[in-house]
DNA sequence: TATAAAGATACCATACCAGTATCATTATGT
DNA sequence: ACATAATGATACTGGTATGGTATCTTTATA
């Protein structure tokens, strides 16, 4: 199982080196020298960011990246939606057709409560708090 | 996500099923019938079972299976152990390679102990608890 | 001894993940 | 003006896991 994808996990990475650059701008070319990452995989990542509002970007020559909102702002929980979709721990099972008994089933109630936990900590949980001593991708 | 496949859920339909049935011999037939599974796709799980250990199975006509332990100690986690591995909430992206610096990355942490809660959960979801009242599958 | 059950395996379709590959657009430095 | 270096948009692709089927073998019983 993966909680978190590549993609969420790159944009999570690319995040943080952005905050700890200390510039005004990153291009991905500097990302991917700096992170290892796939370029091109990274690019599509960092436009769905800045389409959702989480980067800005500049075109052009000396063009790039930069935060648009406040690392402690950022949460883990908002990206893996942003390229996961909401974050469900069990999808396709509890519906009326397959579990005929979805209101009083216990196992459903049990993940429920699971996934409520999961839900509200990766929520508290920010890029800038991440930065606190460890992922010091650089 | 899914934190239970299919079959795991119908393993688990399956022997509440046999719980309640209170016969001593269930055949795959019957489960079919009382259940709405596919009957190859549900053999195979039985069997697994079987070889696993919670259920004893008998060959030959009037064939079929019964409980080899006691509902209170067969637990959900330890059927999700059986048909999905251990239970790992991320798998690929903490490693060396990839994640340099896993020892003291806050993400990990944070993820390991979202997974220790997990497992304790289902560790401790009984067969028998969940009769208690839901999951009433006839 | 036919039949009805489980045991064992090999195979297959679909979907999702993790990318590539291309082409278009836009800003900058000279 | 214009080459260049950046992002924007989108279509395509290979690998793998899930959710099954299909088939053949073995075994017990009426």
């Amino acid at each position: 199982m993966n909680l978190i994808t590549r993609n969420t996990d790159y944009a999570i990475r690319a995040l943080c080196y952005i905050v700890k650059s200390n510039k005004n701008m990153v291009s991905v070319r500097e990302l991917v020298e700096g992170l290892k990452m796939p370029g091109p995989f990274l690019r599509k990542i960092l436009q769905e960011l800045s389409r959702k509002g989480i980067l800005r970007s500049y075109k052009g020559k000396n063009g790039g990246f930069v935060l648009a909102i406040r690392p402690e702002k950022i949460y883990v929980g908002e990206l893996i939606e942003i390229f996961q979709g909401p974050i469900k721990l069990q999808e396709h099972i509890f519906r009326k057709k397959i579990c005929p008994e979805i209101k009083s089933c216990i196992l459903k109630k049990k993940i429920d409560e699971i996934e409520e936990y999961t839900i509200s900590e990766l929520n508290s949980l920010s890029i800038s708090s991440l930065l606190k001593t460890g992922r010091q991708d650089k």
